[in-house]
RNA sequence: UCCUCGGUAGCUCAAUGGUAGAGCAUGCGGCUGUUAACCGCAGGGUUGUAGGUUCGAGUCCUACCCGGGGAGCCA
């Protein structure tokens, strides 16, 4: 098996080969024929070349090959580098011998449109496809990104435990699990180890994963993900907002530099993230209400149902052209014609969706009142207002954690922060102050029922040099799915678990 | 748990209550550079499950199962 031991360069690097004779390994992922010539794309993991197989260049066991191979097979293709603009990747490779190495027959995914459950079953094969690859490229930049972003800035990385006894909040719902015959729970915020980390190094950030068990089924929800959660001694609020502010504009910079060839096959809007740049807008919850039930929104919405409404009618009149001209029309235009159906229909379905809950959102946010938490709806409309992410800040204490601080200018308000990331994304950062006063902890435990044995070591934190200090989680899936345009968070890891979806 | 949309060929989707179709994939044939290549032919179906209405059900009704999106909750 001569393969083997050849060397062999990745697709990647080609730029540096140009004009020399070199061998790709890797697997098949599209072929087209005529009778004397094949052009075989080849994926190696790199990216994607096209290598040219012509009958009279190579012999007749490489011509058999490209003849035999189909989607997925693993290959080796030996020939000559060559520059040619109009193939992806910029170069293709004129062949001089094609060796199989193993064989891929009836391979499910095709290069053509799939539903969602069945990628989703077969998600360890879905991974191979061009869109996947480049979505888990920029989760890996992004992860380099936010590392390098505190590391530089003196952050000790350090692991909270994933195993817990108790609950941190005591709101939400936590996956229990048998610990020698202890209930336990998986860990669903690192943020209260995060604090004594902190008080130890001064600046520390958590990396890990993170579990809820909600039966949330949204576009925005895993039942499992990944947080980062940076915390700061001596950090009051407007600091921990201007932490998070430069956080967001370094890691989408870096992004922007590093990921282009990513965000274009995922076919980004740049725009939007160009125009992520200090400072975000930050509004306090009181004016966030304020603006929630203003004219001002009322307006907005009204014209976002009438545009909506023109597109809907522009979408059902071509529709209908379409279906005129498609009885003369020759064969590949009614491919052309049902292809663009299937696009309409489904944008229709999403207008009409969108015009059923319109509604609703207008209603909740004109009649909004102080007190309550804002609902996905609520958040969606506040960033309509703005060009790029917005901060909001002093939530009412009632609906946030017991471990917020207060804001001493009003002990109704809690010195939490929320980042909104635009497009409808959502709420991709949440943290703020921590209570740093034994008395005050004590009491809001008691308050929230909750077992203050379990919290003791907690309390030690305020009980040995308690000081000021703040912190936030960031949602790495939700950050992904922000900056690859991505419809859903179950594209941004690799093997998602969800509500009703545990393997593969 | 609730609301909402859906389940038809391996895949993506069509089908005013009246003979279940198309594209892709697969197989065979054709084509000297293709760009989701193209052209021709062929095979491929218990319309999610169980009942019901009807002369007749993919289509209407009831229950259940599965999936998408949303509410609650949150990153």
């Amino acid at each position: 098996m001569l393969f083997f031991r050849m060397p062999f360069t990745y697709i990647e690097d080609l730029a540096q080969h140009e004009g020399e004779t070199i061998t790709l390994k890797g697997w098949l992922y599209n072929k087209r024929s005529s009778k004397n010539i094949h052009f075989i794309i080849v994926r190696d993991g790199t990216g994607l070349c096209q290598c040219v197989v012509h009958q009279d260049e190579v012999d007749e066991a490489s011509w058999d090959v490209a003849e035999e191979i189909a989607q997925e097979g693993a290959l080796a293709v030996t020939g000559t580098v060559k520059k040619d603009e109009r193939q992806v990747g910029g170069y293709e490779l004129q062949a001089t011998g094609v060796e199989l190495i193993s064989a891929s027959e009836d391979y499910p995914i095709t290069p053509k449109e799939h539903g969602v459950e069945f990628l989703m079953d077969r998600r360890h094969l879905w991974l191979r496809s061009r869109r996947q690859w480049a979505a888990m490229r920029l989760r890996n930049r992004i992860i380099m990104a936010i590392h390098e972003f505190y590391q530089s800035r003196g952050f000790i990385q350090m692991d909270a435990p994933v195993l817990t006894g108790n609950a941190v909040e005591g709101t939400t719902t936590l996956f229990d699990i048998d610990y020698f015959g202890e209930p336990a729970f998986l860990t669903q915020s690192g943020q209260l180890y995060a604090e004594a980390m902190a008080m130890a190094h001064g600046k520390v950030y958590t990396f890990g994963p993170t579990f809820r068990a909600e039966k949330s089924k949204t576009r925005r929800h895993l039942t499992e993900f990944w947080m980062i959660e940076p915390e700061m001694a001596f950090y009051d609020l407007e600091m921990n907002m201007d932490l998070a502010e430069d956080f967001i504009v370094d890691v989408v910079q870096t992004v922007l530099d590093e990921c282009e060839e990513e965000l274009e096959v995922l076919e980004r809007d740049l725009e939007p993230l160009q125009r992520v740049q200090k400072p975000f807008p930050r509004i306090s919850y009181s004016d966030a209400v304020e603006l929630l039930r203003s004219d001002e929104t009322a307006e907005m919405m009204d014209a976002r149902e009438a545009s909506l409404h023109e597109e809907e009618e522009a979408l059902k009149q071509e529709r209908k052209d379409n279906q005129k001209e498609y009885g003369q029309a020759k064969k590949w235009r009614k491919r052309q014609i049902d292809a663009r159906e299937i696009e309409i229909n489904q944008r229709l379905n999403e207008i009409e969706e969108e015009l059923r809950n319109l509604p609703q959102w207008k209603e909740s946010a004109r009649t909004f009142e102080w007190g309550n938490d804002f609902g996905g709806s609520d958040e969606t409309i506040l960033t309509w207002h703005f060009d790029r992410p917005i901060i909001v800040h002093r939530y009412p204490a009632a609906v946030k954690a017991f471990y917020m601080k207060r804001d001493p200018e009003d002990d109704k308000l809690a010195l939490g922060m929320d980042v909104l990331a635009p497009e409808g994304y959502g709420e991709i950062v949440g943290g703020g102050q921590r209570a740093d006063d034994l008395g005050f902890l004590k009491d809001q435990i008691e308050k929230h029922d909750l077992p203050e044995e379990a919290f003791e070591w907690y309390l030690d934190l305020r009980r040995f040099g308690t000081v000021p200090h703040s912190g936030f989680g960031l949602g790495l899936e939700r950050t992904v799915a922000w900056l690859g345009g991505l419809e859903h968070v179950r594209e941004t890891i690799p093997f998602p678990r969800l509500l009703g979806r545990l393997s593969p």
